[in-house]
RNA sequence: GGGCCCGUAACUCAGUUGGCAGAGUACCUGGCUUUUAACCAGAGAGUCGCAGGUUCGAGUCCUGCCGGGCCCA
């Protein structure tokens, strides 16, 4: 029987009540988290005792049972605390009650605070209350729990018995709290954008679709933010930013979730040099917040002290898989190039997206220490202006550590006729079979047609800055609940 | 979508050439009033992911499916 366990716990669950002991009361008092107990009373000595009382609450995690004396750890948010219960404290029945509680249980206990022979403090338990009573085991606390799919299934289980898994989830808020920091002080005004919406554009990406019944209308998760925040640029807010969920509906991997949190911010009156430097303040200041400004990351050794270097995609390229993109500036003979080096690629509509190609395959996995790389095509950069001098280029950057993409950003393209052009060429490729392409948004370019103030936009992938001031090797390990098929059967769940 | 690997008790894992389903922890019983991976003694615990096949006999070999991981697209 794989509910023996469960059964026997539901058994002691109606003893309680038998007993007359509410299982789950409503109200618990406690004076001091664990944390505050072991703060507080650091300086008893063994043997001392305190003069008051204190009262903890929390999830028994391990237990000591040795005839008229027990051992109980109780854990809470802040950490843990022993309590020392024995028969002469708490007499003969109060003693087999406390005795019977089970790991996984919560309690609370009160009594004044001591040191052990062996050093420990501890709460010489007087009184105690049963908080509430586990029916499931926890897993064992030696191993620990190793299982991928249960650590992900049930993240609660992962987070009681893994510490670093949640040390990780500590360190992904900590990380989210300093950006708000930082563009709070700047004085970005964080807003909130649709994520239900009637198109969907600012990336290339298919995705996911809904429906509202009432409206009878289709309506798509975003995948991304950016045609809404620029609307608030054209409404005259400087600067603005939102951190949130997007939605890609592709594959899952290592580095892909189908939905994954963006901050996007924008800035009026500035270009994508300013944004660099944005960039920079952002993540250095992240990683003095988190004490990780040089860091180990899979294997490499990764300095965030800036300035990082802002080198030209062309350059890259042309160190990395030397081929120079500008003498070969259309597809074919791009092509050509490419076959004389006997490197093998991929078919691509425009020499846009070759280029991305070829840069993603011999250079982005070679980036390891921070680097911005800039100008880039204008096939794949459709909201981007264009450099004055060259305008199959715009200005764009993409910041690299790790060998991965870690932000995107640009100049904003504010010309609304140029703006339609690019939808319209988008609208080609997407009726060729592209089916990433961009889709055409009226409104959005109405809002522009209004005037829109020069602005420098950014977006950075805050899941990919957690793996990287976590030392994690997938998303997952980053992402609470991450998405996983849905099992067969409900059953079977421990 | 393709390749490789994994799925055995609540947890962590063994399981030989195809020959009675195992260990540690947890749980249960007894002992033990300063233990801390408590200790000592004893007992129980299994749809070997699911479904077929081969075989006298399958956790083990074969096929399909489900779920997970890694790599590739």
């Amino acid at each position: 029987m794989s509910d023996a366990l469960r059964e026997e716990r539901l058994k002691h669950l109606e003893r309680l009540r038998e007993l007359g002991i509410n299982p789950y009361p409503t109200r618990c008092k406690r004076s001091h988290s664990t944390q505050q107990v072991q703060g507080e009373f650091q300086n008893l000595a063994i043997g001392e005792e305190s003069k008051t009382k204190v009262c903890v609450a929390g999830r028994i995690t391990g237990r000591r049972v040795m005839g008229g004396a027990s051992f109980f750890d109780l854990t809470d948010g802040s950490g843990r605390i022993q309590v020392h219960a024995t028969k002469d404290n708490l007499g003969a029945d109060r003693f087999e009650l406390f005795n019977g509680m089970e790991t996984g249980d919560f309690l609370s206990a009160e009594g004044i605070v001591f040191r052990t022979k062996r050093g420990e403090l501890s709460v010489r338990l007087e009184k105690f209350e049963v908080l509430a009573k586990a029916i499931r085991p926890l897993p064992e606390k030696w191993h620990g729990l190793k299982d991928t799919e249960i650590r992900y299934r049930q993240r609660y289980l992962d987070l009681l018995s893994n510490e670093e898994s949640r040390q990780a989830f500590m360190t992904r808020s900590r990380l989210i709290q300093t950006m708000r920091r930082v563009l709070d002080e700047k004085g970005f005004l964080e807003v909130e954008t649709p994520i239900l919406q009637p198109l969907y554009g600012g990336a290339f990406a298919r995705p996911f679709t809904t429906f509202h019944n009432e409206l009878k209308q289709q309506l798509y998760l975003r995948i991304s933010d950016e045609l809404y925040l620029k609307r608030l640029i054209v409404g005259g807010y400087e600067r603005v930013y939102e951190i949130g969920k997007d939605f890609r509906n592709e594959g899952v991997s290592t580095k892909h979730n189908p939905e994954f949190t963006m901050m996007e911010c924008y800035q009026a009156y500035a270009d994508y040099n300013d944004m660099m430097a944005l960039t920079e303040e952002l993540i250095f200041g992240i990683a003095n917040a988190l004490g990780k400004v040089k860091l180990h990351y899979q294997g490499y050794d990764i300095d965030l002290t800036p300035p990082w270097p802002r080198v030209q995609l062309r350059t890259a390229i042309l160190e990395r898989a030397g081929i120079d993109i500008e003498e070969h500036c259309d597809l074919t003979r791009l092509q050509q190039a490419i076959r004389a080096k006997g490197l093998p690629v991929d078919k691509k509509p425009n020499w846009g997206q070759l280029v991305d190609e070829l840069f993603g395959r011999y250079v982005e996995p070679h980036l390891v220490q921070p680097i911005f790389l800039i100008d880039y095509p204008i096939e794949i950069s459709p909201l981007a202006k264009k450099k004055a001098d060259q305008p199959h280029l715009v200005e764009r950057f993409e910041v690299f550590m790790a060998g991965r993409e870690m932000g995107n950003s640009f100049t904003e393209l504010n010309d609304p006729l140029d703006q339609r052009a690019r939808f319209e060429e988008m609208e080609r490729l997407r009726k060729a079979g592209d089916e990433e392409a961009q889709v055409l948004d009226e409104d959005f370019l109405i809002a522009m047609e209004h005037g829109m103030p020069p602005t420098g936009g950014l977006g950075i992938g805050v899941d990919r800055l957690a793996m990287l001031f976590t030392n994690a090797p997938s998303i997952r390990d980053v992402t609470l609940f991450p998405a996983l098929r849905k099992r067969e059967e409900s059953e079977g769940e421990m």
